[in-house]
RNA sequence: CGCGGGGUAGAGCAGUUGGCAGCUCGGCAGGCCCAUAACCUGCAGGUCGUGGGUUCAAAUCCCACCCCCGCAACCA
């Protein structure tokens, strides 16, 4: 594992519910993402790399949130989606395009293809998609269905009322007669579900028997939504209308971007919507035969200072927040820094400050400014670099970026600015400079040299993670003189 | 009940195919004077949850058990 590129790469996130704003759980997927994409340009070329994430707007929850506030669904959807676009511009996102849902280039295609859907058959000969009874129990004050326990005294607790037992006619999508073929694609990686850890939950979902899945609710229940076109009463429901986002943002099927860059190379997504793309959007994918995605990375849910993230707890981690406190690079750093992406991890927000400063002012920053100052004062800032261009830049972090493993491919740069920091006070430059001799001078601007190309190196490394940082680093070493920046890179907190 | 994750130094974590127990932060003691009170070196600190087993060799593989977290909602 993991991402085997050759000449395109294309990148998803998760489209997000736009019921709430976006935490730092969005982020980290998103920021994954980013890097990663900023990644395979540098690798095989900007126009060879498409990242595209996006807002999930509909739903009976957003019709719901939307009359809370008393405006229009589609006022709201707009306003909720404008705050991940801003979220994402803040955070220096190079996403290639947001797709929401309730855009007509997306709903246009849903459309097509749940028309497709319902025209063909599974490999066993039935239809893809039939009718059949839905049965649950309908609060009517809410107007959805509630399940059995979210009950309170079996009532429903926001409206104090119990529910009725409700039947309702709804399309479901045979899955079963898809589940085996998954099985076997996941079994043998061609459909790769990274970590393995996943992978084997997957196989054990499929094991225990999962049952068909929904693909249309009525009206009543969800307000808004895309309409059937062969029958007048039901919307869309969910799945097929949120995961078909990855193709119709390419615009399938004709689409230029979707010849170029279907199948995904890599969908990520955190734990709670494992299910449904490792079982439901590969159905989708088999009904309409179409090539599936090569990887799907699931990463885990952060905890804040070792408890779980809810509203209810009031400790949500908005990234605004931390960009404000930060700025966008170094709240990349401190997110990739702490958290292992296929495990569960804890953010310690109050260590925020410390890392900064160990990490970024004491690591970092420091590093260039001792280098800088003594290039400047010892050598009047000039100091002549053979080809930067030839020399090895390799030291590790591009096979951990590969891996998913961000956290290392960090480490990697910083152990290189220690080993940096330990060679200079082994070296001993300021003592070689106030030294006469010939050999002492020569071997100061040797040192001073391997510095230069050490800053150099840890600045390529460091560009899919911190961009910006990195090209100031690399216009500050490669001026006609060099100098201290007259302001720290990382300012003291 | 069942499913999933986890228990490794004071704190947070890494340990790939079994082969000398590591990293970061913190603590202590030195050093340095280029640097943002930054940087470097050394030291202290661990029965790797418990009990068995396999093996020349186990944090790692096998069995049993104990403890913690998640499997409502918001939601990546």
């Amino acid at each position: 594992m993991v991402t085997k590129v050759k000449n395109k790469f294309y990148i998803t996130t998760p489209i997000y519910y736009v019921n709430d704003q976006p935490h730092i759980g969005h982020a980290y997927t998103t920021i994954v993402a980013d890097v990663l994409a900023r990644y395979y340009r540098q690798k095989i070329g900007k126009e060879n790399v498409y990242f595209l994430t996006g807002t999930d707007e509909h739903g009976a929850k957003v019709a719901e949130s939307a009359a809370l506030k008393n405006i229009s669904p589609q006022k709201f959807t707009d306003q909720i989606s404008q705050q991940f676009k801003d979220a994402w511009q803040n955070l220096a996102i190079t996403n290639d395009d947001f797709i929401r849902t309730t855009e007509s280039r997306h709903q246009k295609i849903v459309v097509n293809i749940l028309n497709k859907l319902k025209a063909v058959k599974t490999p066993a000969g039935n239809e893809v998609l039939y009718e059949t009874d839905y049965e649950g129990l309908y609060c009517v004050g809410c107007e959805k269905f509630i399940l059995e326990s979210e009950l309170v005294d079996g009532k429903c607790p926001d409206h104090n009322k119990e529910p009725e037992q409700v039947k309702e006619k709804n399309w479901f999508f045979k899955l079963a007669d898809y589940l085996s073929i998954i099985q076997q694609k996941i079994e043998s990686d061609e459909l790769t579900i990274y970590p393995k850890a996943r992978k084997n939950e997957v196989l054990g979902l499929i094991k225990q028997g999962i049952p068909d899945f929904s693909i249309s609710r009525s009206k009543k229940s969800v307000p808004w939504g895309i309409d059937l076109l062969w029958d007048k009463n039901q919307k869309a429901y969910v799945w097929v209308d949120a995961l078909s986002n990855y193709i119709t943002a390419l615009d399938y099927p004709k689409g230029k971007l979707y010849q170029k860059f279907w199948p995904a190379d890599i969908q990520l997504m955190a734990v709670d919507i494992l299910k449904f793309h490792t079982l439901y959007w590969p159905a989708i994918l088999l009904a309409l035969d179409i090539p599936l995605p090569k990887i799907l990375a699931i990463h885990g849910f952060f905890t804040i200072n070792g408890q779980k993230m809810s509203k209810s707890l009031g400790n949500v981690v908005h990234p605004d927040e931390l960009v404000k406190e930060y700025g966008a690079e170094v709240t990349k750093y401190l997110i990739l820094s702490q958290f292992s992406f296929g495990s569960e991890s804890d953010i310690k927000v109050e260590e925020f400050p410390n890392k900064y400063n160990a990490d970024l002012v004491n690591g970092l920053g420091n590093l260039v400014n001792r280098i800088t100052k003594m290039v400047e004062e010892y050598l009047k800032g000039k100091i002549k670099i053979d080809d930067l261009e030839n020399i090895s830049l390799k030291i590790g972090t591009e096979e951990m970026i590969e891996q998913l493993n961000f956290k290392e491919a960090l480490f990697k740069i910083w152990a290189r600015i220690q080993d940096c920091d330990t060679a200079i006070d082994q070296d001993k430059p300021w003592i070689l400079a106030k030294s006469k001799n010939i050999k002492d001078q020569e071997k100061l601007k040797s040192v001073l040299g391997k510095y230069i190309k050490d800053l150099y190196i840890i600045s390529i490394n460091l560009k899919p993670f911190m961009s910006e940082t990195a090209a100031k680093i690399l216009k500050i070493i490669t001026a006609s003189k060099i100098k201290k920046p007259a302001t720290p890179l990382f300012p003291r907190k």
